[in-house]
DNA sequence: CGCACCTTTGAAGGCCGTCAATCAAAGTGG
DNA sequence: CCACTTTGATTGACGGCCTTCAAAGGTGCG
């Protein structure tokens, strides 16, 4: 299943991770030795649209998205498929696995651009987890947060139009990088194509772009070339919540 | 807020429970002294549409559904709601409070018939949860349940029709149910209006009316006065994934 | 019996889907 | 460096699923 991934010696420290705390594998701020450095396995590399997670599949791994994005999502049998959300860099690409051995995973997830991950085995994880009560909250904190932003979801799809679907997207994303430190001014790297939006949002990807369009045409963003651009939070954001 | 609830002293020790092992908060098998019992406020009604739980509010309770049904919801600000989740009896109304301290309710929570709740200080199940890390893991398994509800509900409302859409939450209520001993022969009480069937699959109540009566035309479920039954099954799961 | 609350039904319209064609951008090989 | 291919974005026409508005019909309860 991995056969068309590069393992390449990690090209960093731990201990200089540029994640810095945007990462749940960082190092303790104490004197602790660091031991994922030890542990890991290297940073494994894969081209876009590459399986990195097979719903159904016993998880093993713990994977940490270095670098690029990802999505995870469910797939019906006639081909249809759900993305329940995106991964950007600094995320655990399946935080609930760590409480669990034996782990089915409950989701695919495919990789959006080319990303680079860091693997490290799941039971070192598990036990990583489970010596320092603080880290232990952090996966519970994690897991929590994903159960927000599925809410979130299911508010969207059941209550918004579309306009207002593509605009709390777009936000959330926004505040999840702005957060990391991955933009600026409004503006952000966007890989991501109409039909994976489409697939995001439950609409199909002619409509998202018209509905891109309108938001052009509002003045509410610029959007081009992977490069998301905010003109408007305020307004995006009321449109978001009352569309 | 529970000024219209009525407490009456524990009709029956916790150790002759009917929920059995149904509850989170069964009594160990093993020797172990009957904790909750001592700890529990009593048995606390609510009559039908009454507020249990308000989104944002600080949880300090554990509240476990004896008898009756509720909904977790969410409301917008111009009044739209999102069903999350139905809890029929022996659901823990909200599993994750238990691992946050100072948790903020993500959802409110109304009663949908009459209900009786048996209400334990948070901080006593918080107690009883690390007590044992078997309950412990019984816990983060009910939080893993839930996750996994939002994950298809996500999908449901993302990619399904309204046929598919209520077909499935009528065969997630049938399975839960009948995991519970709550229903036989495909037969169940089913104290759900229309208007909160068309708040949790994202419709309007008039086409959840016309898409029951096509399920009906289709003698797939009989649905009259609160009582449902499956009439096929097999056809109905069918419809479900395909829809 | 009368009122409140649902359910059911009809008609009209809009949001979004489907199908299809065109266009733009980014490779690919010569 | 330029045909050629591939992939994704864009646009138009049309249709259908679902919504909206409104009214009528049941059901339970005081």
């Amino acid at each position: 299943m991995f056969d068309e991934s590069i393992t390449v010696r990690p090209p960093v420290e731990c201990t200089a991770c540029r994640l810095g705390r945007h990462v749940i594998c960082r190092p303790n701020g104490n004197a602790e030795p660091d031991e994922i450095n030890v542990r890991r396995q290297g940073i494994t590399m894969f081209d876009p649209g590459k399986l990195l997670a097979r719903q159904g599949e016993t998880v093993t791994q713990s994977m940490t998205l270095y670098s690029g994005w990802a999505y995870r999502f469910r797939q019906l049998a006639d081909g249809r498929r759900q993305i329940l959300s995106f991964a950007v860099p600094g995320d655990l690409l399946m935080p609930e696995s760590a409480f669990f051995p034996d782990y089915a995973a409950p989701y695919s997830i495919k990789s959006l651009t080319r990303v680079s991950i860091c693997i490290i085995p799941l039971k070192d994880m598990m036990a990583l987890m489970h010596r320092s009560p603080e880290r232990e909250h952090q996966f519970k904190s994690l897991i929590a947060h994903e159960a927000a932003v599925m809410r979130r979801l299911i508010v969207d799809l059941g209550k918004r139009s579309a306009l207002g679907r593509v605009s709390q997207l777009i936000l959330e994303l926004y505040h999840r990088l702005a957060s990391k430190q991955l933009s600026a001014k409004g503006q952000f790297h966007f890989p991501v194509r109409q039909e994976q939006l489409a697939d995001a949002v439950g609409l199909t990807p002619v409509y998202v772009n018209r509905t891109l369009d309108r938001l052009r045409q509002k003045n509410l963003i610029a959007f081009d070339r992977q490069r998301m651009t905010i003109l408007d939070v305020e307004e995006l954001h009321a449109i978001a919540e009352e569309e």
